[in-house]
DNA sequence: AACAACTGCCACAGATTTGCCTAGATTTGT
DNA sequence: ACAAATCTAGGCAAATCTGTGGCAGTTGTT
């Protein structure tokens, strides 16, 4: 199965001349003129590793950094034309994987690109994706518990699958007609709003956590991390 | 059930740094300005491993390695500044099982984090062919005996085999579907609770063991050590 | 044949879970 | 600003789950 990469860079040349290297090597790879762009696509599709520049207009490549490491656990190449250590730190402090400083030859990028994924792929071998985390939260789907930081949550059966489920849909708007087939196994068009109770419960239980269920209004709920930044923000 | 580390280091930056990384692949982290602040948290709640500064103020990283490693067998990384030769033997000598020069990348830690788990659960499952361990309690498989601490313990048929499964899956969330399958060999859709009523009598027998079978609720059965610590903080 | 051990089933009580209902708050569109 | 649609929170009762003790059928032993 072939890698899928995301890339955003605002100079067309840099994105051109990466995204062919990497194209070369049999990745399937998509270019982006913003970081933001990129992160709209990402929430539509994810892919396997992102490369961004952390100089750009709109959102910076850092925060949009940060936000994707929130809640997803994608690799991610944080390119930068500043070599001061201290953004060398910031970028990776806010969950980048790798770090390139301009100019960089293609070269390395994809030997580091290379290296990544040869790195995770033993990981996916030896350890199975048992533990799913966003935020300050973790759940163990083999030891069936719940934890937000140090403390562990109880969690009902129908809880646990659809937290379950949102964990694996983090970031994403997921409909009420999802949840009844996915979380319940119904199929046909239940008028119910158990989905709704469920949720109210489960709000309750993530109350000490950064980690919150926002509900899309006339469609369904989406999992999202509650972020110090943004909190000031509104 | 989720590994447990700690980190000691007096910059607040790179603490968070390696905590984020950690946390994200799902271990239980608790960061410490000192190695004595460590120390002393250790002895309350012990951990899998332990990642130390040696440059610290205080007493320093290397006298915590010597003085955990007296009396436990935890996993000890150093991290340090210094690139001398010297420091680099002092501090394997000391206990320590792996040694980082800083700078370095997170990925980096986190890869070698993971490789010394990966050793010592490989270690104890090579040792534990036809011995399964669990807290204070073992079971032969070949011999067909089962002990608490010294004392042996009579079990029937399907007690020793049900609890080989649950030794089998430590620590998982085991279904009654599954135990049904891979204890009494039943394949279909049995509406039966014999699970729980050999589970009823195993019980009994393991009042005088740290070693419990928790009722997951709605699902089925886990086995889980009971732990002084864990059990102070509730 | 008598006996003991093992195992599955039953019924009951107590606890937990969960869907629904209703009233009040919030959001959207005109 | 107002009405309609949607969401939230509390309470309730039915349904479900678990632990317990008792009981009976089966198996193997003396």
């Amino acid at each position: 199965m072939s890698k899928r990469i995301y890339i955003a860079d605002d100079d067309a040349n840099i994105r051109f001349i990466i995204g062919s290297f990497l194209k070369n090597e049999g990745y399937q790879v998509e270019e982006f003129e913003s970081g933001d762009a990129l992160y709209e696509r990402f929430l539509a599709v994810p892919c396997d590793l992102i490369i961004l520049d952390i100089m750009m207009e709109g959102r910076d490549g850092l925060t949009i950094c940060a936000k994707l490491r929130e809640s997803h656990s994608v690799l991610i190449i944080i390119v930068s034309a500043l070599d001061s250590e201290l953004d060398r730190i910031t970028g990776i402090t806010l969950g980048s994987d790798d770090y390139l400083v301009k100019p960089f030859s293609p070269v390395e990028l994809v030997a580091r690109v290379k290296a990544l994924f040869r790195r995770v792929d033993l990981d996916r071998k030896v350890v199975s994706a048992d533990i799913l985390v966003v935020g300050d939260m973790r759940i163990n789907v083999k030891s069936r518990d719940c934890w937000i930081d140090q403390k562990k949550v109880d969690l009902t059966p129908t809880e646990f699958a659809l937290l379950t489920y949102m964990f694996q849909h983090a970031d994403q708007a997921v409909s009420r007609q999802q949840l009844l087939k996915h979380v319940w196994g119904v199929e046909w068009d239940a008028d119910t709003r158990a989905t709704d109770d469920i949720l109210k419960r489960l709000r309750k239980k993530l109350v000490d956590s950064r980690v919150k269920v926002e509900s899309v209004w006339g469609f369904g709920f989406r999992l999202a991390v509650e972020n110090e930044h943004e909190k000031s923000e509104k």
